[in-house]
DNA sequence: ATTATCTATAGATCTATAGATAATGC
DNA sequence: ATTATCTATAGATCTATAGATAATGC
C-alpha cells in the first residue's frame, strides 16, 4: 500500500489539480474530500496525511489553477487573450477555464489564506497580460487599466454563468463587453 | 401555535427576507434551512410548508435582494449610484448589497429556475439604470453600455472580495474600476 | 523502522418528511 | 374542520481522526 516518496509527491500534486478541476466546477463546498479523493483515485483517509485540512487544498488549487491560466497567456496575443477569455467556451468550460471567474464568489467567504492566494493570482495575471503581445502604455497606467480590464473580463463571465443556459442575455453579456474591453484597450494604444 | 392567514403570509415573507440577507452574507450552502428558520424565528419544520423546497427559496430570495437594490437606484442619479455600488462600503456589506454582486458565482451552479430569476433580475437593474437621472444615449446602444457597465461594477466587487480584507489590491481594483466606468459613462454623453 | 495509504468511525451537519398541537375561520 | 407551526426523526451527507496494513528506505 505504500508507495516510493517521488510516487506520493506525484500523487499528492494530482490530488491538487484534480482539486482544482472539481472546484471550479462545483464550488469549495460542492466537493467533499472524499469525493475528491475517490476522483483522484484515492480513499479519504489518506487526505490529511498531505494536507492539513481542506481549506489549505483550496490555497494550493487555487495556485495550480491560476497557473494554468497564466500558461496558456505565455506568448499570447493580448487581443486574442481577451477574445478566448469573453467567449461562450470559456464561460462554458468552468471546470478548466479561469480560476477567478469561476471561484471569487466562494473564495470570499473562505479564510485569508485563501484570498491571499486569490490576490497573489490576480498579481500574477496583470503581469501575464502586461507581458503579452500588444501590451501597451507605462507601467502605472498599464497597471490600472489591465487590473480594469481583468475585473472587467471576470465580471462579464460571472454575470453569464448566472443566467440559463439558453437566455439570450448571456450571450449579449459576453458580446457587450468583449466589445467595449478590446475598444478600451484599443483606445490605450491610440492614447 | 396556528396564526391568521394574514400573519402567516407575513411571516413567509419574513423568511424570505432574512433568506435575502443570509444568503448574500454566507451563500446558498452556507446557510441551513435550519439555520434560517431560527434567525428568522421559526423552527425549521414549517419550513416545507411555506416553500416546495430549497432552491425554490433561493429563486424568491433572488428576487427580493434584486428589487432592494433597484428600490435604491429609484430616482437616483447614474453617477453617483456607480460611486455607491464601486465604494470600499458596498464591497464589505456583502450581506445587503448587491445580489447579482454577491451571488452570481453561487447561482451558477443552481438549477435553472434560480438562474432564470437572476437573468430577470439583471433586466431589472438595467431598466433602473435606463431610468436613471443622467442615462443617456438611444435605447439599443444604452443597452449594451449599460449591460457592459453592470457586469464592470459586478466583476470590481467580486475580484475585490477575493482578496484579503487588508490587501492594497482590493481598493485598487475597485479605484481603477471606478474612473474607468465613470470615464465611460461621460463618453457616452459626449458622443 | 518508517510511512503512504487504507478501513472504519466519531460527531456534527444537511434536506426533507411524518405526525402532534393548538389556534383560526367557517 | 382546517391549517400554521412545532417536535422528532430518517437517511444522507460532511470534516477529521485513530489505528491497521504493507511497501519503501535505511
Amino acid at each position: 500500500m505504500k508507495v516510493s516518496k517521488a510516487q506520493a509527491q506525484a500523487n499528492r500534486a494530482h490530488v491538487v489539480a484534480t482539486a482544482a478541476t472539481l472546484f471550479r466546477e462545483r464550488g469549495y463546498d460542492g466537493v467533499g474530500v472524499a469525493d475528491l479523493m475517490a476522483a483522484a483515485g484515492f480513499t479519504h483517509g489518506g487526505f490529511y496525511k498531505q494536507f492539513r485540512s481542506k481549506s489549505d487544498l483550496m490555497a494550493e488549487a487555487a495556485a495550480c489553477g491560476i497557473a494554468q491560466t497564466v500558461a496558456l497567456s505565455e506568448g499570447a496575443d493580448i487581443e486574442r487573450f481577451i477574445q478566448a477569455y469573453l467567449s461562450r467556451e470559456h464561460r462554458d468550460a468552468r471546470a478548466t477555464g479561469c480560476t477567478v471567474a469561476a471561484l471569487s464568489g466562494d473564495a470570499a467567504r473562505q479564510p485569508d489564506a485563501v484570498r491571499a492566494t486569490f490576490a497573489a493570482g490576480i498579481e500574477d495575471l496583470l503581469a501575464a497580460l502586461g507581458a503579452a503581445k500588444g501590451a501597451q502604455g507605462d507601467a502605472v497606467a498599464s497597471r490600472a487599466r489591465y487590473l480594469d480590464a481583468l475585473a472587467h473580463a471576470v465580471g462579464a463571465i460571472v454575470m453569464s454563468r448566472a443566467c440559463p443556459d439558453d437566455a439570450p442575455l448571456a450571450d449579449e453579456i459576453l458580446q457587450a463587453c468583449r466589445d467595449r474591453i478590446l475598444a478600451s484597450l484599443h483606445d490605450a494604444g491610440a492614447g
